[in-house]
DNA sequence: TTTTTCTCGATAAATTTTTCCCGATAAGAG
DNA sequence: CTCTTATCGGGAAAAATTTATCGAGAAAAA
């Protein structure tokens, strides 16, 4: 079996955008440079560690000046290929849905909603963010037409397995899911879920934990 | 310095509610008992991991019929406090602010907002799922009267601190954040950052590397 | 009853990720 | 020009997490 070209720890491909939003925070000040002390600052991370996640993007900074932000930015975007659009299709346009619909702010990032799916007649044929809403059953055949390689979905558990099956089928080759069901998927299929009861357990049982250790006694939590 | 009383690694934490999610359904059928073998492979996950992240809830299994699933269902419940309801406020009723409130399953994470803010006056006395939209700067105060632990921040970047530093002032103790800043917070306040970019960071790089390595090659991305 | 099979729990190994340390280099001060 | 200070890069050490291994116990079958 044949290595990676480049294995880049999820950890850090999580951080990285994070330091791309500041970053462009930053440049707007009218900042030239920066050190990852600074960073780490703003951003209560460790240096070392931010230095490590940024080598992975290939830049390189200077001593005693830091980064250039302009430069950091491109070494950002081309690694993640953020300078040309994905376009993507969404399946469910519930709360879900319409709220990734309307956040303008994944353009940044690479990614456009260019058509939504659901099968709710209803739904149909209505627009959001001019995004028009199609049949759920379009989808394969679109999809395949239209070369789309990302889908997201956002609909109700007791569909999205089903769906996503239509995605495979019309040649999708990532899913970024929102349904809280895990979705079984060929090799070769990516497919991310997002679940928002994970960052809510983890929140939970910190503050537990906090509870517990004493009222008043403070404790470092990363 | 004090050790916690348990550990409980922040993978797993994100795992459990993934399998809670799971048994719900599978109680729905009519099963009683399940094994770990039976849970990875509907889940896609390695049944030693399933074993290991179950333990830390404290259950017990069974050789050769697994856990029984209410019994584990209630063991997660205690885990997370899930028993009882946490009250949390929410600043910021835009598009994400909305979808939090009319998404309901978070009930059965023992998390409900019970009032929402804003600074847009247009908002002001609106309610979404019978939360009402009161003005930002009445937050402090009436989270310490009610003794709010939790506050949840979908409000733009700009504001997101000044906001942030209100819940503190009102005794919030943890602060779920979906604004794209990192909140800088006093130690003892716990501060988890929902970021959606990660997410599709991870998707679009994964999904860079699947093309890179070949169209047709298949590869094990987990 | 005995054997077989399945699945758990505990321990150990491997891997991944984070943290630390140190020499090197560039900017600025004296 | 030399010294001090800040910050980088690389490599090593440490910590955390995942994966694998193995013996034991419970149910089911012979």
């Amino acid at each position: 079996m044949e290595k990676k070209l480049v294995h880049v720890p999820e950890p850090t491909l999580r951080r990285l955008p994070i330091y791309y939003h500041y970053l462009k925070s930053v440049l707007a000040t009218g900042r030239e440079a920066i050190s990852c002390t600074h960073i780490g600052n703003d951003l209560n991370l460790d240096p070392p560690q931010i230095r490590k996640d940024l080598a992975y993007t290939g830049i390189r900074g200077l001593p005693k000046v830091g980064y250039q932000i302009e430069a950091l930015l491109n070494s950002l975007e081309t690694f993640f290929g953020w300078n040309r659009i994905d376009e993507a299709f969404l399946a469910g346009v519930g709360n879900i849905g319409k709220a990734l619909l309307k956040y303008d702010g994944f353009q940044r990032y690479g990614f456009k909603i260019v058509a939504a799916f659901d099968n709710d007649p209803a739904m149909i044929g209505q627009s959001f963010c001019d995004v028009k809403v199609l049949h759920i059953d379009k989808l394969p055949n679109l999809c395949s037409r239209m070369k789309i390689r990302i889908g997201v979905i956002a609909t109700p558990d007791s569909v999205a397995q089903r769906v996503a099956d239509q995605m495979i089928e019309g040649g999708i080759k990532g899913i970024w899911n929102f349904a809280p069901a895990s979705i079984k998927a060929p090799e070769g299929i990516i497919v991310q879920n997002e679940n928002l009861a994970a960052g809510l357990a983890v929140l939970s049982k910190k503050l537990q934990l906090l509870m517990q250790s004493g009222k008043f006694r403070q404790e470092v939590v990363k």
